[in-house]
DNA sequence: TGCCAAATCTAAAACGTTTTGGCTGGGACA
DNA sequence: TGTCCCAGCCAAAACGTTTTAGATTTGGCA
């Protein structure tokens, strides 16, 4: 087993200086093309890999990027983020740079793991996930200067930092028209209570979107409960389903919710979507296993968190100034769930 | 904005050496008492973070611990991979070490990567999940002596490495016991094809319980199907319940199969556990959350990823010599989808 | 032959930390 | 009074790299 060997080994077996050794592996155009194929000859027959904490060091960049993982539990790591960790971690590793995951221990906020992050320079640069509305994370990284890229804009200046999201408005605004279009008047919305971004930015749409449809008999239904509270989300789709005048559509505000409110309706011996429409968000695996398949819209998660490594790194290198921003409309994948409204009398629920 | 400091700045402030602040801030106690609260007072004052690089350099330690995501996809990070990440997270936190993930871009293989990871020395140990029979990166890992520990044994010996496992074995010994004792003889098991150690560790403990119970009756079934490849199971699924002598019960190897078989069989127009059992594994959110609750097996991953960060710090820190082994006995927790066998099915032969 | 520029290489400094082997001054002790 | 010890502090080296500013060699040309 070879002990790994340094500059000054490899330097040393071949006469040269350590300097001239660096800049050869470097492929710096002062140093001699033959001394830099006996260099990188025989850097590889010792075996030598360059130390990352000199090169760190001197550099003042520690090649890696942190991902704080939210607190939530206890199993925060959804469909979603763990998409999202193996996109960004191909991202970077094709630019040659590490990610490192951040958790936080109890008692820690998720602002104090990332100060920790920023400050002990173990990172230079970070990813941010579900940007709430007004988000003191995006505060902190500003107000430092610190790289960073969020997935998701902030309500109001979407200017001043980098981010990349999806039209979440824009998709549930076509959610609304096209099950307008199929004759849908009262549709309902299962979402959730933080304020998140996207949550605002989907309620948005939909709302808009029955706005504009201009007709008195459009009417919306919207139940939100906390994020990882189950319980809570069954019961009010229970309520939901079970009113005298439910919606004969309901739109989830992520696939997760939308897949509840189908076992929940078929549990109540409604046949999707012959009683009732069903469209999510997001696309998971579990979506298209479904029986009917969710009608979704598909952000291509692992795509966008490769971009944003890109986009992370670019800031990095300082090789774009002004802040980048991107925004992808979701595709809308049309399943087996959603289908014309009903037309005649409704089915009587089965008490539960 | 306050720029970090360094050492050196902080000795400045107080007339004192570098040497000197470093052995204050590292409690040493060659310093006097009333020197080492002035220099943390500073020190805080000045709000310096040591630089890990500096460190790194001089340690040889990188302060990081590798986790190699496994390449299967598109969405590989499931949720029990999410669960562990965060849990090994939260255990390498509070020693004040680093989680790295190293994900594999396109044409590199799982062993390129940890071959990476060992030899630029950006970890000072590894996880491994998802260990295979035979497994080339604990041979990897083995012959450089380098520090890791495996969630999962290999198959013959278990005594030249440090692992954590769950007891597979006799989790699914209990499950058949548990089936027979209520009149099942006939056991299916939806498995998944890749050499897996913990799928052999399952698949022998229900084969040797079925061995033992010493009755002729008992019979098993197993399908196999590519981890990832759901129309396969699927259709083996379906084939298994549609056959003439059908198993009255049916073991999911882990949770997504069994939830699988839930949802196949009721599309079916089975009604479970009525006509049919099912038992999983992993206990995973959606176990709980299915009607009826799946029966299922908690292996707290959490709480062992935890260990193995704890585990694998202590053998890095050289704390521990030998290798470290741990097995636990998974939980099992019955919920609504077992009940006895149908009678009609199949007659009553004896009860154990 | 002498000079100059280009090509090639190198010494040394710098990055921030920890650790080793002292040094210093004062009190205890003979 | 001289010697020794000890608490408390420090200078310098070391870790492995990159970069800067220069040194050396080579060959062309007058």
């Amino acid at each position: 087993m070879r002990r790994r060997s340094t500059l000054k080994e490899v330097a040393a077996a071949l006469d040269l200086s350590v300097a001239t050794v660096s800049r050869a592996l470097g492929g710096y155009e002062d140093i001699a093309a033959e001394t830099r194929r006996r260099v990188a000859e025989k850097a590889r027959e010792l075996g030598y890999v360059p130390n990352m904490a000199g090169r760190m060091l001197v550099s003042g960049r520690s090649g890696f990027v942190g991902l704080v993982l939210p607190i939530r539990g206890p199993n925060f790591v959804d469909s979603f983020l763990g998409e999202f960790v193996t996109g960004l971690g191909e991202g970077l590793v094709a630019k040659g740079v590490d990610l490192m995951i951040a958790t936080a221990s109890a008692g820690q906020s998720e602002l104090d793991v990332l100060k920790h992050l920023v400050q002990s320079g173990r990172a230079d640069g970070v990813v941010l996930t579900r940007i709430a509305e007004d988000d003191e994370r995006v505060k902190f990284l500003i107000e430092r200067r610190f790289p960073f890229v969020a997935h998701g804009r902030i309500a109001d200046d979407g200017a001043s930092y980098s981010w990349l999201d999806t039209d979440g408005k824009g998709a549930f605004r076509t959610a609304l028209s096209r099950l307008y279009a199929l004759g849908h008047r009262h549709v309902g919305l299962v979402s959730i209570e933080e304020r998140m971004n996207f949550r605002h930015d989907r309620e948005e749409g939909l709302e808009s979107a029955a706005a504009e449809a201009g007709d008195p008999a459009v009417r919306l239904s919207i139940v939100r409960a906390p994020r990882f509270d189950e319980a809570a989300h069954r019961a009010q789709i229970r309520g939901m389903l079970s009113a005298e005048d439910r919606p004969t559509a309901i739109i989830g505000l992520i696939d997760e919710l939308a897949l509840m409110v189908m076992r929940e309706a078929e549990a109540m011996g409604l046949a999707i979507p012959r009683d009732l429409s069903v469209i999510g968000f997001d696309n998971v695996p579990a979506a298209a296993f479904a029986t009917p398949g969710l009608t979704t819209f598909d952000q291509a998660t692992h795509e966008r968190a490769r971009e944003s490594a890109g986009m992370l790194i670019r800031l990095i290198e300082g090789e774009e100034k002004g802040p980048l921003s991107s925004l992808k409309v979701p595709r809308f994948i049309e399943r087996g769930s959603h289908g014309p409204a009903p037309r005649h009398a409704r089915p009587r629920i089965r008490q539960i």
